[in-house]
DNA sequence: CGTCTTATTGAGCATATGCTCAATAACGAG
DNA sequence: CTCGTTATTGAGCATATGCTCAATAAGACG
């Protein structure tokens, strides 16, 4: 079947679309290259989830397949790389000092906060990434969750704790019910992102003025939760 | 395609001899059979997406490759029965009829309501193939989010309006910041789902609190964005 | 048991897909 | 310009994958 030379000529007479050899900004030096391939696969595999081929990954970038596994030994391992770019190298190391600035008011450090990291998760490449990774089963969900917990989730019930007069949570053991408050906020700012990039439906207009609600209306929920709940020799 | 008629005859050894059918199939009758493959695919396909494989699916579901097609015409015909049977035929006519009864104080209605609806999105198979789905980009999530706005966000806020004395949404259009509520309630259930099915990690050991936890929330913070943004003529 | 209907099978086809490697050509040094 | 290094290419391989069809055999009925 290979054998079919006049079929394979016919179709590829010349370069009849855009952008063959037109960006053939040709022989990079390897750190270039292998950057601008890392780029061009987390937009790809954004788009098309990691089952997309390598072919058409190497078409969009506008080089041949070959040159692909020069820089990366296997589509395997260039998704492991587009992992580590996407989720570890965008966390900013600032957030949990702002988070825990007590000469700011609690619920404004909350609003400023999420208003910039929510941009992570409303990212189409962040947001989609994250969810082929997850349905794929890979590892590294479970690892952002744990970076979450330790450097958001922790803190910011601290900061509550404090806030509305309760003991710190090295005194008395952080609860279910806390814990799901924060999961709830960041469930519905990640979903703002889901509308957006994966049903396709209507966002909202003003997504910072969405996020501002959404931390408004966590924080006096976490008020009413941890009176609930935290009351019984809770208080300082 | 099947101008191809070169070899073709000469190469039909057949081979009679089969003793490795040893999970026999036993010859169903067409509706029966139609139904295991279309639930067996339905677990199939939320296990490894639209992505999985054919042959795949029929040596799980203990049938060959060839009998699947005799019952669907193709991989894509049977994807799109996945969908129908999953999210349009687990919708329960009753629910509407409970959201609205206003016999029943609306706190009480939105708990029971929730607790019984968020069993869709937090079944395993109902979570991932919306999932991929989604990201495939079928039409389906669309689909599903506007019947969800016409038989629950519509429904729910115009409960609301009632409850804390505001115009009802006939009179006065429903906004932004209240239909952002009804999104932010649904992200937090639907991630409890994602949380369990998707990204492997701890879910709350009792769901059924989390969600109760998670409606009086809603109700709050409903009861004080209505007043923040309704309240200029809002007023009965 | 024999016969007929049809549910079921699996080799096979055409194409898709991850990856290799010998050949090519772009850039820098002399 | 010449030459050497090496970034780049694309035909090609091995296997995967959606789907077809002639052959097979499991029941129903007499």
């Amino acid at each position: 079947m290979k054998t079919s030379p006049k079929s394979k000529s016919a179709k590829r007479p010349a370069q009849p679309l855009l952008a063959t050899k037109l960006t053939a900004a040709k022989r990079l030096t390897p750190t270039l290259r292998a950057e601008r391939i890392l780029q061009g696969s987390i937009r790809f595999f954004a788009e098309h989830g990691f089952s997309g081929q390598t072919r058409e990954l190497a078409h969009e970038l506008g080089i041949s397949k070959g040159l692909l596994y020069r820089y990366f030994p296997s589509k395997e391992a260039l998704i492991e790389r587009v992992y580590q770019e996407v989720f570890l190298r965008r966390w900013s190391p600032t957030w949990q000092a702002e988070l825990t600035d007590r000469n700011r008011p609690l619920i404004e450090r909350l609003k400023t906060f999420y208003a910039d990291y929510a941009k992570l998760p409303l990212e189409y490449e962040w947001g989609r990434i994250y969810l082929f990774a997850g349905l794929a089963g890979a590892s590294i969900n479970r690892r952002y969750v744990r970076l979450a917990n330790e450097r958001i989730f922790k803190p910011v019930i601290g900061e509550l704790r404090h806030e509305f007069g309760f003991r710190p949570t090295e005194k008395l053991a952080i609860t279910e019910p806390e814990l799901e408050l924060m999961w709830s906020l960041h469930g519905s700012i990640f979903y703002i992102g889901m509308r957006k990039w994966v049903y396709h439906v209507k966002a909202p207009s003003d997504v910072d003025g969405a996020i501002e609600q959404l931390v408004e209306g966590f924080y006096i929920n976490a008020k009413n939760v941890m009176r609930a709940t935290l009351s019984h020799g809770g208080k300082t």
